[in-house]
RNA sequence: CGGGACGUGGCGCAGCUUGGUAGCGCACUUGACUGGGGGUCAAGGGGUCGCAGGUUCAAAUCCUGUCGUCCCGACCA
């Protein structure tokens, strides 16, 4: 291929809307363009990358012994509400009517329709089934971002799995991880998997892959001793315990003191009194003004889960984690509570809360609370807060569940060692969904003595062009991109330096021809540029290796070889060139 | 959906406060010189100033609305 017929519309500035450094050298080094917010064109370099990705995870899937297919990306309403999710999407799914009124709905996901296909499942002899595609998945995202990393358009490697039982399901689930884990290594992208939640899929398991990144919007713990990894979504630590002070403390005034609720011979502590915090809201002006350390507040949230109002109850000091309170009461959405809500429902504004008193709510509680004594909270009375507050003695938790978020540092719930809280980017998530789908849709088949079974169902999904942004977020320096070999748009630039007599741009020709015919994929850079022009295009484009051919080098039947992973450059013999470098690009 | 910023040749920006001939750098075209790290000189081409209303003798500039883009947050199979 020649450089001054491919487009590759390269940009000596950077783009002043790109933040993340692979969408900012994405492209400023030709390979997109933005067409709207969340929708990019992938120009010829862009689109050999795919192609590339796309390979090593088709020869992966193939290997796991998957089926390609191609299904439609629209589909009709209907097959969504039988599964119920033309409800539960909400506006992520993009919607549209056709000229009959009929709805349709883009797909963002092909669990449905891969389940309807498997509909025609008739024996359990034709189990395991394993079923994929790559196809275009449209996402309604309330804000997209990071260039390729977060888009409302994009290509999903998505496949299915299909089991007559648990054991199947799991052997599955496994095969796939460790497919995806291969996939990874092939590219060249650091990742690995973690615990995570399931979310709005169901089921029971699920592992999401992530690879480290500042440009990543997702916190993963991850734990230097044991290798421990889970989504702060579900992540677990052990904490050290707080020292609960077992003496009373000193009431603030008689005349401040409203409720009095002596029992501490019941609970071996000291009681609940209300004292007087005004101006005081919320858990830091408390530690400020009245030196109440935010680890003995309890810190009291109103949530709206599934329609219903809910208290959650947390450490001062610590922040919930929305998808662990999702899971522990097994709801789809939570919100927190309107202050309209708030005061219908306490009596009191935010700032002022507390679990105590006779309001009726379901209180949730964190595990890190079990036990505490002599706490401090709100009264349900603006302006008034209760100390001497116990857990077990004085507040009617409905249900425990572990509820924070885990911080760098606290000790690994399964080793001590401290934790590391990592920003990253999820290249893959991989689902064990059992029969909710399949269940759904009616999809069964005879088992061995003729009985009715319905088959257990995985899915596991690969984002391409994120993956392609998480490549580049991984590998790249100051003048651009760095690929790894596997993904390179080529493996070789040979720059071919100005000279007038035109031998140098003839035996460039020649060796492009003879690399080109031995597999190597070469780009023959015969723009007529100045060097320094040539030389930043190919660092910025990223290619692996980079060929120079001179004037100079041609009289001495040489050419020079510079590898753009760390600069390197060593003299090689033309007539040795084909091979050496048909070795390099593998 | 809440908060903030921004829309001016292909790209990056100035001009707007105080209304009056649309400008700079890069890129592009032609020529000359140059020729191993984004070179120099000369001559050119290219812009309904996001869109729609309004104010005004006159709007890139002031006012209203609207669309779009980016960032933070909420959200995110």
């Amino acid at each position: 291929m020649r450089w001054s017929q491919l487009y590759v519309p390269t940009l000596r500035e950077d783009p002043a809307d790109a933040d993340a450094a692979s969408h900012r050298l994405l492209v400023r080094a030709g390979y997109v363009r933005q067409l709207a917010a969340g929708h990019y064109s992938l120009l010829p370099l862009a689109a050999r990358v795919r192609a590339r990705i796309v390979a090593v995870v088709r020869e992966e899937m193939e290997r796991i012994g998957a089926q390609e297919f191609l299904l439609p990306a629209l589909h009709p309403a209907e097959l969504w509400r039988r599964t119920g999710r033309w409800e539960s999407m909400g506006e992520e799914m993009f919607r549209l009517t056709d000229r009959k009124g009929a709805e349709q709905a883009l797909g963002m996901t092909h669990e449905e329709v891969f389940a309807h296909l498997a509909e025609e499942l008739r024996s359990y002899r034709q189990l395991p089934q394993t079923w994929y595609q790559f196809q275009t998945k449209f996402r309604d995202e309330a804000r997209p971002r990071s260039g390729l990393l977060r888009v409302r358009e994009f290509t999903m490697k998505d496949s299915y799995s299909f089991d007559l039982d648990e054991a199947g399901m799991a052997r599955s689930f496994e095969a796939h991880r460790l497919a995806y884990l291969r996939i990874f290594e092939r590219l060249g992208l650091p990742a690995f998997g973690v615990r995570a939640s399931s979310g709005a899929m169901g089921g029971s398991g699920s592992v999401e892959f992530m690879s480290p990144s500042a440009a990543g919007e997702d916190l993963v713990v991850r734990c230097p001793g044991c290798g421990y990894a889970a989504n702060t979504e579900k992540a677990l630590s052990a904490l050290p315990a707080v020292a609960d002070p077992a003496e009373r403390t000193e009431r603030t005034g008689p005349a401040e003191q409203t409720e009095r609720t002596d029992r501490s011979d019941q609970a071996g502590t000291f009681a609940v009194e209300e004292f007087a915090t005004p101006g005081a809201r919320g858990i830091e002006e408390l530690a400020e003004r009245h030196g109440i350390a935010p680890e003995r507040q309890l810190k009291t949230l109103v949530q709206v889960v599934d329609g219903a109002l809910t208290l959650v109850l947390l450490r001062g000091d610590h922040a919930l984690v929305e998808q662990k309170l999702l899971d522990a009461l097994g709801a789809s959405a939570a919100r927190p509570a309107t202050a309209e809500e708030i005061a219908a429902a306490l009596g009191a504004s935010p700032g002022s809360l507390g679990p105590l008193g006779g309001h009726g709510l379901p209180v949730l509680a964190d595990e890190a609370l079990r036990g505490r004594t002599g706490l401090t909270c709100g009264a349900n009375r603006d302006g008034f807060h209760l100390r001497g507050v116990s857990i077990g003695r004085d507040v009617r938790v409905t249900r425990w569940a572990d509820l924070r978020e885990v911080t760098a540092g606290e000790p690994c719930a399964e080793c001590g060692a401290a934790l590391e809280v990592l920003r990253t980017i999820e290249v893959g998530h991989i689902f064990q969904l059992g029969r909710r789908y399949t269940e759904a849709l009616g999809v069964a088949v005879a088992g061995p003595a003729g009985e009715r079974v319905v088959p257990l169902m995985g899915s596991y999904g690969i984002g391409v062009e994120r993956l392609l942004a998480a490549l580049v977020e991984a590998h790249h320096d100051e003048r651009g991109i760095r690929w790894p070999a596997a993904v390179a748009p080529f493996d070789l630039v040979l720059t071919v330096l100005p000279d007038r007599g035109g031998a140098v741009a003839e035996a460039a020709e020649r060796l492009c021809g003879e690399l080109g015919a031995a597999g190597v994929r070469v780009l023959l850079d015969d723009r007529a540029e100045r060097p320094g022009v040539k030389f930043a295009d190919a660092e910025l484009i990223g290619v692996p290796w980079r060929l120079t051919l001179g004037a100079r080098g041609l009289a001495a039947g040489t050419a020079e070889l510079t590898a753009r992973a760390d600069g390197s450059t060593r003299e090689l013999g033309l007539d040795a060139a084909v091979p050496e470098l048909r070795a390099l690009a593998g």
